[in-house]
DNA sequence: ATAGCGACATACGCTGTGTATGTGAAAGCA
DNA sequence: TGCTTTCACATACACAGCGTATGTCGCTAT
């Protein structure tokens, strides 16, 4: 009995990953727009029915898929952090993560680009926007123990997570990503400065481990974005 | 002859633009997916024929709507940094004049979420982003003057105005967009602040005239964006 | 064992885009 | 001025895609 019950809601889960993994291919090489929902299902042996049963409508599903993928940066973020030596390079190490991950195709079409135009503001999402959790938190530290300005929790972690992103769609359409990415970051690295209560430099001393960059213990693999 | 010559492509141009003026309505108010070409087009007496023969396709249409828009909207950060006492104080000016531009409906739909959505990366806009080129400008001279640390003048840019437009955004979705505002602006000025040389309350003193923020002169008249 | 429910498939209508073709008025030429 | 040509735009058509209403089969519960 639990063993046919478990059947049961084993399979429609199933069937509910089938069609978002579905999607996120889909709408990461043709944009949600452009995707079909008849090929979409018929990719996974299902139709437009199974869909509609699940999702509501179109839009259910692209939600469903960019809180998958916003988790999974969230996750990854957080992991990147946790490397870090400091709270200060801890914020620093998420936002470069950010940065790098946003050169995904996945996470640059779902998440960046149709996922605010069709969903709406990334704060008002069913996921929450785990992302913006995770840079809330470490500003809020940071202002908790006085590294950083006391300004507006909020406001920080928005514009923070907001200027790697934004940094991050400027890197994946330029000619040479290779070369422009190390740009990207540094820039970054000092508009996030502008949050220091003292100058980084003096910062260096007091703040951070003033051993050169540790080379971090084996990156521990997180979900997909790989695959 | 040249009275009947004008006539000719007279009408045309007021055609492009009245179809121009429609599109800016309804994309701003239903989005750019969901409007439809035969409502807009019948809104100002005309039909589809009409726009397919000037426009080529629906993100013909976009396009030039964005670049139309984004015009406007450097046109009036531009105006806005022409105010300010200082080269420092024009590009926190622009800024700022970009937060408060995207709280415009039709700037935020079109520009922020549609455009880059429907017409990729903005840098690759036929319009070329005139909104950018005004950053850019403001960032090359202060970094010519030794104000600003010597960053990639792309990289700076790009980044300060993603942020000021990704501020907005927030503000715009937000609850009380009118508490909120001055928050992102002050978060934005901290973050702008990362790229100076030295101390900003040390700038006061030195970039800036001290004396309070002088009224300025009537700003004058920009193409709508309000109309 | 049977009635009920639920997950999914099938079938239909509608809306919307893009294209191919038609048309009337301006423009060129004598 | 009278004719032809052109061109801006309208009309008509083909087709794809979304959403919904209805059908069906297997699991579940009593």
């Amino acid at each position: 009995m639990p063993l046919a019950a478990k059947r049961r809601a084993e399979t429609m889960e199933e069937n509910r990953l089938k069609l978002i993994g579905a999607a996120r291919k889909a709408f990461a090489a043709s944009g949600f727009a452009a995707a079909s929902m008849d090929d979409l299902t018929a990719q996974v042996d299902l139709t437009r029915g199974a869909l509609y049963h699940n999702f509501g409508d179109k839009k259910g599903l692209l939600a469903a898929v960019v809180a998958q993928v916003d988790g999974e940066m969230a996750a990854r973020a957080h992991q990147a952090g946790m490397t870090a030596a400091t709270l200060w390079e801890r914020l620093l190490a998420e936002g470069e993560a950010y940065i790098k991950m946003a050169l995904d195709p996945e996470v640059q079409r779902i998440v960046l680009l149709d996922g605010p135009a069709f969903l709406g503001d990334p704060s008002k999402w069913p996921s929450q926007n785990a992302c913006l959790e995770v840079t809330k938190q470490a500003v809020a530290d940071l202002i908790g123990k006085g590294i950083m300005k006391p300004v507006d929790i909020e406001a920080a972690a928005r514009l923070l997570s907001g200027t790697a992103l934004n940094a991050a769609l400027w890197v994946a359409a330029s000619e040479e990503p290779h070369t422009v990415l190390p740009k990207a970051i540094e820039a970054f690295r000092l508009m996030a400065e502008g949050f220091l209560r003292i100058e980084p430099d003096i910062t260096q001393g007091i703040l951070t481990y003033p051993s050169p960059r540790l080379p971090v213990p084996g990156a521990a693999k997180l979900p997909s974005l790989e695959r």
